[in-house]
DNA sequence: ACGCTAACGGACGCCCCCGTCCGTTTGGCT
DNA sequence: AGCCAAACGGACGGGGGCGTCCGTTAGCGT
C-alpha cells in the first residue's frame, strides 16, 4: 500500500516514520498546517532531527500526510463522474468535498495551497485531473438542463474557497455548517427558469507554477 | 470628529497617533490583522514604545483603526433597513457588506473576531445592534414572499464567514470574486416555489463574552 | 528665554521556532 | 556473539516578535 522503497528502511525507522505521519495527520486535521514542526515531533515522541531526517521540508511532510486524503478526493470525483445522472453526480461532488474539507482543516489548507506558492505539484496535478473531470461532469449537467448555463469551473473554486472560510469551534458544528452551506451552493448552482443575471465570472490564475516537476 | 479627549494630548503626540492609525489601517487592509506591531511602528516611523504608549494592546489598535469602517457598516444596515422594499434592502446588505469585506482584509478578520476570544466588545455591540436590525429586515422580506422562509440569521453569518474565505491575489480580482459570490448567495436566499429542503440550520454561539464592558 | 514634564525611541531580555551538528544507541547481517 | 552502518535525539546558534525600561528630546506654559 505504501512505497516499495520502504523495505530499505530499518525497522525502527519505519515505525518512527509512521508515528510521525500519524502525529502530523492528527495535528494538521485539528489545527491546520501551521503547527510547528517541533510540535509534530513531540507528539510523535521523536526528536526534531528524526523528523527532519524523514521529511526534509514541511511540504514533504504535508504531501505525505495527505496522500490518502488526496486519493479519497479523487475517488469522490471519479465516482461522481460515473453517475449516470450528471446533476446528482455534480451535487455529490460538492457535498462530499465540502464534508471532507469540513472534517480536516489541514487538508483544506493544503488543498487550497495555502502554503507559500512553491511546490504544490502533488496537489496540483491531482487537481488538474479532477478539474478536467468535473468540467466534463458540469457540461453534462448543463446539457441535462439541471446546472445553470452561466456556471463556470471557477465558481466551484470560489465555493471551495468560501467553504474554507467557514470555521466553527466544535467539529460537529463545523460539519453541520458546511453541510448547510453545501446545500445553499447546490441550490444556487441549479438551473432555474427565472434567474436574474449574475455579476461576471472570475478567473483565478491558479497553479501558475505548473509544468516544472517537484524540486526539493 | 475624533475624541474630545484629544485636546489633552501634546501636538506631536497627536500627529504620531494619526500616523500610527494611518499605518495600521493601510497594513491591516492589505495584509490582515497579524502584521507585527513592530511593522506598524516602522511604517508609521515611530518607535515601538510610542506605539505601545498609544495603544497598549493590539486589540485597542484594531478597534481604533476600524472605528469608521464599523460606522460604515452600521450605515449600510441602517440605510438598507430604511428601504421600503425589504428584499431589495436585504440584497443590498449582502452586496455592500461583501464588498466592504472584499476591500479590507483586516476589517473582515476584525469583524469576524478572528482575534483570540477576548474583547471584541466594540464590534460585538455594534453587531448586536446590526443583527437585530437585519433580523427585522429579514422578517419583512419573508413576509413579502421574497426571502425563503427557512432562512436563518445564522445563514447570513455563515455566508459572511464564507465570503471571508475568498482570497485572490489582486484587489480587483478579489472584488470581482466577492461580487459574484454575493450574487450566488442572494439567489440562494431568494424564495422559490420548488425548493427542496436544506440541511438543518446551524447556530453559532457567537459573542459568548458579551455582557461585560470592555476591560483594558 | 526658561524650565518642567509629556512624549519619544533605541536597546534590552524573554520566548518560541527553525534547521543542523554530533556523540550515542541499536537494528540486522555474518 | 560481534561488528558496522543506519538511525536516534539532545543541544546549539540564528532569527524574529514581543512588551518594557530608561536616558534623551522637545512641546508648551510662564
Amino acid at each position: 500500500m505504501t512505497d516499495d522503497l520502504t523495505h530499505t528502511l530499518r525497522s525502527d525507522a519505519q515505525v518512527n516514520r509512521e508515528r510521525i505521519l500519524d502525529a502530523a495527520r492528527a495535528l494538521f486535521r485539528a489545527e491546520g498546517l501551521d503547527v510547528p514542526m517541533r510540535e509534530v515531533a513531540r507528539h510523535a515522541e521523536v526528536g526534531p532531527a528524526t523528523l527532519y531526517r524523514h521529511f526534509a521540508t514541511k511540504q514533504a511532510l504535508v504531501t505525505a500526510a495527505f496522500a490518502d486524503q488526496l486519493r479519497a478526493c479523487r475517488d469522490i470525483v471519479d465516482e461522481a463522474c460515473a453517475d449516470p445522472d450528471p446533476w446528482r453526480g455534480f451535487r455529490t461532488v460538492i457535498e462530499k468535498i465540502c464534508e471532507l474539507h469540513a472534517r480536516d482543516r489541514g487538508f483544506t489548507e493544503a488543498f487550497m495551497s495555502t502554503l507559500p506558492g512553491a511546490d504544490i505539484t502533488a496537489v496540483a496535478e491531482s487537481s488538474e485531473y479532477q478539474l478536467k473531470a468535473v468540467a466534463a461532469l458540469a457540461r453534462r449537467a448543463k446539457e441535462a438542463g439541471r446546472l445553470r448555463p452561466d456556471f463556470t469551473l471557477d465558481d466551484l473554486v470560489l465555493m471551495l474557497m468560501a467553504n474554507k472560510g467557514i470555521y466553527a469551534t466544535s467539529p460537529a458544528l463545523q460539519a453541520n455548517a458546511s453541510r448547510r452551506f453545501a446545500g445553499f451552493v447546490i441550490q444556487a448552482f441549479e438551473a432555474c427558469p427565472h434567474r436574474t443575471a449574475l455579476p461576471p465570472a472570475v478567473t483565478f490564475e491558479r497553479y501558475e507554477a505548473l509544468g516544472g516537476p517537484s524540486r526539493h
